[in-house]
DNA sequence: AATAAATGTTAGGAATCCTTACATTTATTT
DNA sequence: AAATAAATGTAAGGATTCCTAACATTTATT
């Protein structure tokens, strides 16, 4: 079995993950609405993080955390999704893209050096190996 | 964190449990009722399983289908939990020990040769690392 | 001051899990 | 073969946890 795939396993409730991660129920799945996590559902539809979702949640926090908003944040993961190390990935965008960057530029600028946190990979790994 | 202190949080529900190791509820109760595994409880008195449990459910579904009995199976573990190898754990003990001694061997030899699933530590690295 | 972003709080309902009790199956013993 | 024991199934009733939705509050930006 493949390690993505282990890490990508729903395992987790919402009790656990808000221990586990110190984030409020409200702010989990606020984040969750806005799209920055996805984790998956029981037949009865309660959510079930993977170690990936946890991961993702703790990087959440420590960008907030940083003064990055959710906009900021969900465009720092479609970066590494599209596995760029560059900041400027606004060519072949929607119009509203400059503004976008600007403003990402602007929080990360002000929230002091950028790229420590989102290079963190597996946070999680605090608690599990 | 200390990877023993890791493998013994309690993370996981019950539903996620049976999923991972394919027992029924009744069953992993059952074990429990038999002092073969203790999960934690979470305030309202939910099981909380850890890796470790979801480990020794595994190991005890194998031992079960290789014809170890929970007595059996009991014995095991305590072997193990003295740190011993050998298959004789009887000397210094209550007198129907050497009973229990008897079965187990009887059981564990027409059970095919033992040690296998017992050596296995960590059953449940197939599913992580 | 007004707006927006992020989070808190509450309510009602649904899903999951709890214990207890009794039934069933399978193996062992007499 | 009948009786006993071991292991598991099943069901009921209740408690816990989680769900969505709505509204309130806090904080930052404009």
């Amino acid at each position: 079995m493949g390690d993505q795939v282990r890490r990508n396993m729903p395992l987790f409730p919402m009790g656990i993950v808000m221990q586990l991660t110190e984030l409020s129920a409200r702010q989990i799945r606020y984040y969750e609405e806005n799209k920055l996590i996805t984790p998956a559902r029981s037949e009865g539809n309660r959510r079930l993080f993977s170690f990936n979702d946890v991961d993702r949640l703790l990087e959440i926090k420590s960008l907030l955390e940083r003064g990055v908003n959710l906009a900021g944040i969900r465009e720092v993961f479609e970066m590494r999704e599209r596995g760029m190390q560059t900041l400027h990935p606004y060519y072949r965008k929607e119009p509203t893209e400059a503004e976008l960057h600007n403003h990402l530029k602007k929080e990360l600028y002000q929230a002091g050096r950028y790229g420590k946190a989102s290079l963190i990979q597996g946070e999680l790994s605090r608690f599990f190996n």
